[in-house]
DNA sequence: CTCCAGGCTTTAG
DNA sequence: CTAAAGCATGGA
């Protein structure tokens, strides 16, 4: 089937490119965009932009189609701040993704202290070596791998596919997600989910943050990471160094909006929109 | 060569 | 409690 919907909040390039999901790649005129164990190709003409794929449900609510994001960027846009307008005018295309829990919280332990091109490497590798072949009309992929085919794995494997020192946390927060499951997890609040995230091996406030957002839809969760930290400094005159400190600023000025204003500024600072 | 990348764990003070 | 060292890898 194939999904068709206004481009002006929903721009492949932006929605892609702006750092919540490291499994994609260029496809025809447009991208192929993977998640877990399903596949779809993603395009715009500018006035509409397509999803073609065969799960119509499960990428409605990926995409996030259901939510208005020109009323965000409007309540967005009240804080007359100039950056933050400046970002929501160029990053405009973005909708926050609800991405798979398992494959958020493997993604972002590998993203700790690493570079994006780097990081969508070695999940590639770990899809291709632990991941189920899945054929689609768009071609043969591999599905992103479950915890107890990670768990089986010991760390040297994920060294072996460059994973470098978070080889042993790959392989001690699947053998715990393969042993407990990921129901412990469900029906928190923010801060009840981002305490719980922190026991995890390799999960520290920053990678929790990610997963509260990207993988749990909690849209008060702000990542704050060297960027963030970077535009901080530059851009809103901050003082503060403890991410803690700087992440309690910008919660507490955005409240529930604080996860769509992360990205608009991240993505808009970080490609030099 | 050094510095940096969607930081975390461990150890020291 | 906070501060800092150590950590794999690859590109700039």
């Amino acid at each position: 089937m194939k999904i068709d919907y206004d481009a002006t909040y929903f721009v492949p390039r932006d929605v892609l490119e702006c750092g919540q999901i490291f499994r994609f790649e260029p496809y025809r005129e447009g991208y192929r965009v993977f998640s877990a164990d399903k596949d779809c190709y993603l395009y715009t003409d500018g006035r509409r932009t397509y999803a073609e794929c065969e799960d119509g449900d499960y990428f409605y609510n990926y995409f996030d189609l259901a939510r208005d994001y020109g009323g965000i960027i409007e309540k967005i846009k009240s804080f007359k701040i100039p950056v933050l307008d400046e970002a929501c005018e160029k990053a405009g295309g973005i909708r926050l993704l609800n991405q798979n829990r398992e494959e958020m919280i493997y993604s972002f332990i590998i993203s700790q202290n690493n570079n994006i091109p780097r990081i969508k490497g070695i999940i590639s590798r770990i899809c291709e070596g632990l991941g189920q072949k899945i054929s689609s009309p768009r071609g043969d992929f591999y599905a992103f791998p479950s915890s107890s085919a990670l768990a089986a794995q010991p760390p040297e494997y994920y060294k072996s596919l460059g994973a470098g020192y978070r080889d042993a946390f790959i392989s001690e927060t699947a053998a715990r997600i393969a042993a407990e499951g990921t129901k412990c997890l469900e029906g928190l609040d923010c801060g009840e989910l981002k305490q719980k995230l922190i026991t995890y091996k390799g999960i520290g406030p920053k990678v929790a943050d990610c997963i509260c957002l990207f993988g749990f839809a909690k849209r008060e969760a702000f990542p704050v990471d060297t960027w963030i930290e970077k535009l901080y400094r530059e851009d809103f005159g901050g003082t503060l160094t403890d991410r803690k400190k700087i992440n309690a600023y910008f919660t507490g000025m955005f409240g529930e909006l604080s996860g769509y204003v992360q990205q608009y500024l991240f993505y808009a600072k970080r490609s030099k929109l």
